[in-house]
Parts: C-alpha cells; structure tokens; sequence
DNA sequence: ATTTATTTTTAGACACGCCTAAACTTTTAT
DNA sequence: ATAAAAGTTTAGGCGTGTCTAAAAATAAAT
C-alpha cells in the first residue's frame, strides 16, 4: 500500500522532472513539498525500498517505471478532479487547486473511469495542461508560450502555465481567459514586454506574463 | 486541525448515538471502527482535550456540541458524496460507500456549497437516508419499515436500512429500488414473514428483509 | 456480599512522517 | 590544490495512531 506522503513524493519528482532534465535533487523535492531536506532523505530510502525510485546517494533521484506510472496516475487524477471542478461546479481558475490537490489522493479506479466519461474524455484540463491518458501517455499540446509569438501573428490562448491567484486574477482583468484570442502587435526589445491586441482593445503586458501564457497559433 | 482518524471517531460516535440512546461505549466504538479498545480510550482523550467529546473515565462518552456538529457535517458530506456518484456517476447501490467514505474527508466547504447545488439540493442519499442541512438539522422522513405495516396497505419504498452487499443485491433480484411501489397482502404470524405485490408480481420475504426496507404509506 | 466475568484503562512498544543539529559529500572559488 | 560554500545524509527526537499485555474499575452471578 503506498501512503499520501508518498504519493506527494512522487508527484513532486515527477512535476520536477517534467520541468527540467537529468536526475531530480534532494532540495528541489523539499522545495517543492516545503519540507526540510532531512526529511526528503528519509523518505527517498523508503521509497527506494519500494522500488518506486532510482536512488543513488548524494547523486540525485529519478522514478522508476513503476513509480513514474503511479506519479502520472495521481497528475490524471489531479487534472481530472480540476475539469470537474471549473466545468460543472463553475469554480473559478484559481480556486480549485487546493481541492484538487486532495481529491487527487482518492483510490479509486472505478470512480475515475467514470468521471473521465462524464466529463467527456477531456485531454486539457482548465489551465490548458494536458491529462494523462489511463494507460499514462501525456497528450502534447502544439503551443508555444506568448513571449516566443512573431509580431503580427495571431493565436488562441490555450493555457497558462503559472497557478498563482495574483496572475490568475490579472488575467481575469485584462479579460484573459481560455479560448480568448490574441494578436502580438508589437515586442519592445528594451524590456521584452509586449503590445497585443484582445478583442479589439489594445493592452500592454510584462515579458514574466506572456511567457506564462500558451498560444495555439492560426497556421 | 482536526485530524482524518478524529473524523472518523467523531462519526462512530454520532452514527452509534443515532441508533441507541445513552451513553456511548469504548467498546461500541472499538467494533463500529474495527480497532483495538485500548486505541479507542487514548483516542477518547484527545478527543477530550480537543472538547469535542463530554467523557468520564469508565462512563462512556458523547458528542459535545461542537463534536456533533463537526460529525453530522462528516455525515453530510457522506450522503452528499453517495448521491453524486449513483446520481451523476451511475455507480451502483452497493458500490459507494467505500469511495463516499474517502471523499467525505475532503476539507472545502465552498466545494460541499456547490455539489450540493449541482445535486440540486437533496433530502436524502440513493439509501434514502436523510441528508444533513448545511447548518446541521438532519430532515426527517416520514417513513415506516415494512415489517410494521399493517396488511393490504400500499406504499413507496424511500430507503434501506442495511448497507451490506448481499442484502441490495438480493434487492435487486426482487425488482425493488427505491421509488418502487408495494403492497402488503398478507404476514404470516407464525415468522412475520410476508406476502408483498411488487408490480403486479407477488413475492415472499422474510421479516428479516422487511424491518430493514422503509417505506412512506399512500395515506 | 463476595466472587467471577466483563469492560475499560494504563503501560510499553512500534511504524510513519516530520523536525533540528551535526556530520559528511560534492561543488565552487580562490 | 586547498579552503569555503552548498548540498545531502545521519542521528536523535517528537507527535500521531495503532497494537498487546497487564492492571483497574464496573457489572453480573452465586
């Protein structure tokens, strides 16, 4: 039986992993979980025991094939969980990660089977993030992040790719959300920060937004 | 914080205290959980500390004030769960509780607020038991087992009293769901067994079964 | 009313998951 | 190349929630 601490273990090396390359440290995992790296130690042994790590001293971690599959199945039902909550309970973008983040833990495969079917099959969740599939394959979104858009190219946003109530709530003001479209009217080289144009208003954004936006361009 | 294993005490007791009058027994609690006696006291005394339970040592024990309303909102939450998954889910009757006993320990009010709106704001679960209100008043329904019902009366099945598998089942094979319509042609005095018209069909069934069937009379 | 049986509580132990402080590796800088 | 810094692990400890075995309190029976 694997426990709650240990299936937020693997998600965090698992979120890690997705980010970036290579084996995955003991301070980034305690950063992750917020917890001290003494106690990211103790728990890699454990999970080495288990077989749901590759573990070697002092030289980084990475999931093993069976530990990657578990991580993923917890990100599925992560995501899952969090169409659920936007698209029938109408939360809103920000609040339901929290939610989520318990939900996740509930062991049932019955029950996910049957919410992936009532939602409809989704692929994306309400961030735009792909859900994995039940046999664990991650569908790849075709979007690139805004600050990498040519000027005078238009394009749908698809996602975002930062979970933090401040950037969700500016978005809601510059009436960002999913599906809306943006035009890239100009980039100002000094700053990166970028001109784009949002159903017909005209708005001035930060290089740090953009770059968490992701944008399905018209080809 | 109240604690997963707290919760769950908290409702032993309050499920315990529904079906007896009384003081509430170490050893009532250590059976309804499925632990030891000894893990129930040390409970007891947190439980005590925390000022959620009126407890004397060797006297049993009950629910204080805000002890009960934290377990009849663990309740609510329950029936609240049970309902969406046959309700939305299509899960079957049997098959609920165990996953309803998992999601009932989800922390969000906002999330109970709107499942229950989804729902659209039930008075009681697929079993027809009564569905705690938001501020802890639990409905109830104006029901009678079957067993107590006096012969060549008709009426509705709302709910059952009995959560076991092997019972429901044998439900199901006699073709009575809730909302299912019975009249009572005839008990035979010498086991209390009866005579029930199902659909136009008559069938036989023990006391046993009958006691644990509730239904509302067509007055 | 005393003995016997039952129930309940205490004592001591253990797994889990976390902590701080100290020791040990590895990396970086001089 | 060696010292300093950064990263990681071990040691020892703590709270939670469980257990078994033994002691204490209450209830039942003779």
């Amino acid at each position: 039986m694997i426990t709650l601490a240990e299936e937020n273990y693997l998600k965090a090396i698992l979120s890690i992993s997705l980010n970036e390359d290579g084996k995955v440290s003991t301070n980034a995992i305690s950063q992750e979980i917020g917890t001290s790296a003494a106690s990211v130690s103790d728990m890699l042994k454990k999970l080495q025991d288990k077989k749901l790590i590759k573990y070697k001293k002092y030289k980084g971690v990475e999931l093993s094939k069976s530990g990657k599959s578990k991580a993923i199945n917890i990100l599925r039902k992560h995501r899952l969980w969090e169409t659920f909550l936007v698209n029938k309970l109408a939360f809103g973008w920000g609040e339901v990660h929290d939610v989520a983040e318990q939900l996740e833990h509930i062991k049932s495969e019955e029950l996910m089977d049957r919410l992936d079917a009532f939602l409809g099959f989704p692929q994306f969740d309400p961030h735009g993030e792909p859900i994995p599939t039940k046999d664990g394959k991650i569908p790849k979104s075709n979007t690139i992040p805004l600050n990498e858009i040519n000027t005078g190219t238009k394009g749908k946003v698809m996602g975002v790719t930062l979970d933090e109530t401040a950037f969700l709530d500016y978005l809601t003001k510059l009436n960002i959300s999913i599906g809306t479209g943006i035009e890239v009217l100009e980039t100002i080289s000094f700053d990166q920060s970028l001109s784009i144009k949002i159903e017909q208003k005209i708005q001035h954004i930060s290089n740090d937004v953009a770059k968490h936006l992701l944008i399905k361009t018209k080809n």
